[in-house]
Formats: structure tokens, C-alpha cells, sequence
DNA sequence: GTCCGGATCTTT
DNA sequence: AAGATCCGGACA
């Protein structure tokens, strides 16, 4: 019982994607490789709107990469950036509304070395060992070796701090400056 | 087929 | 401040 882990239900998925990117703060994300386990709370976070939103992939339409979003929620979403990096998505909203939420940082639980870092969407990817296989795998899977844990403990409204979304200034005035990132100190 | 730029990170 | 490194998307 006590080891049982809980993992998170539809209802949490069937939220509206700012929701999602404010309350996965302080939930666990969890990767299994083989029978070891590394984990990590979840610290920031980013909202990315859909089709309007122009920092989103999917504001172009259905394309081969943004397929995943336009499926149901709590899939991840994973991709690789210039090259050599992968960030780690959760899909949100109903079919045919491409939006997710990009998981930026994490401290890690276990699993993982004190000096490797997980700070970044591309550090903790290479921390976790994410790459493109888990692309449209489910978060609330256990088999899929990557999902997504609940905890007790829920933030207040004042532990969650809100800011500009990175590395999107090519985004234009109405989207680039929405205070679409999410992250807490608490940890 | 060719070209351009990127939801990053490390090193200088 | 710049380099690493390569895929997706636009255009032809």
C-alpha cells in the first residue's frame, strides 16, 4: 500500500493546459530503466497555447512532428532542439486542440548522480535518459518506463511564480511576453 | 532537393 | 559571445 504508486488520474489531464503546467508543480516524474528508478519533483514548467499561440509547434497545423499534440491528453510530447538536445512535454486539452506543457526543470529524488543537473528541458532529458522513443507513450502508464506520480503535498497559490516564456522572443508581442512559465522555490 | 532556423547548453 | 549539430517545415 504504502509503495503503491499513484499515479495521475484522467480528471488531472482534463484540465485547461495552464491549469496543467501550474499544478504538475511538485508532482514526480519517474523513469524506470530496468529495475532502477530515477525521479525527480517537478519545479517549472511552461503552457503552450495551440494553433494561435505562435511559440507553439502546432500554430502551423497537423504536421508529422505536432501529430502527438492533436492526440488526447497525457501523452508525452518529445522532440529534439537544435540538434542535440530533447525536451519532455505532457499533451493536454481534448483531440484537435494541439497543446501541451513543456517540463523545464526537475530535482531529482534519485536515481541520479548529485552532480548531474537537471535544470533545463534539455538537462533533464539527458538525466533521465528521455529521448524520441517515448514520444506519444502515455504519462500515466506505467510500462512506458516514463510517468508521472502525485503527492500529498499541494502548493499554495504564492509558492507558484509566474514568468515569460524562454527562448521564444520570435514569437511576437501578444505571445512572447504572456507569463506562461510556471516554477516554484519550495523544493 | 535545398535552405533556414530553432521551446538548449557548454565553453570562451 | 559563439559553437555544437541535425531535424522539421517551407519552398522549388
Amino acid at each position: 500500500m504504502e509503495f503503491s504508486p499513484k499515479l495521475l488520474s484522467s480528471d488531472f489531464f482534463s484540465q485547461k493546459t495552464e491549469k496543467i503546467a501550474a499544478d504538475l508543480l511538485g508532482k514526480v516524474l519517474v523513469r524506470r530503466v530496468g529495475n532502477k528508478e530515477i525521479s525527480g519533483i517537478i519545479i517549472e514548467t511552461e503552457a503552450y497555447l495551440g494553433t494561435q499561440d505562435k511559440a507553439c509547434h502546432s500554430h502551423k497545423g497537423l504536421t508529422p512532428r505536432t501529430k502527438v499534440m492533436f492526440g488526447p491528453a497525457g501523452r508525452w510530447y518529445v522532440y529534439l532542439v537544435y540538434g542535440m538536445y530533447y525536451c519532455l512535454n505532457l499533451v493536454t486539452e481534448p483531440e484537435g486542440n494541439p497543446c501541451a506543457v513543456l517540463i523545464r526543470a526537475l530535482k531529482p529524488i534519485s536515481g541520479v548522480a548529485p552532480s548531474i543537473k537537471a535544470d533545463g528541458p534539455g538537462k533533464l532529458c539527458k538525466a533521465f535518459q528521455v529521448n524520441g522513443a517515448f514520444n506519444n507513450k502515455e504519462a500515466d502508464n506505467l510500462n512506458s518506463g516514463l510517468y508521472l506520480q502525485g503527492q500529498d503535498i499541494s502548493l499554495l497559490p504564492r509558492e507558484i511564480k509566474k514568468a515569460k516564456r524562454v527562448g521564444v522572443d520570435y514569437a511576437g508581442e501578444r505571445w512572447k511576453n504572456r507569463l506562461l512559465r510556471f516554477y516554484t522555490e519550495k523544493f
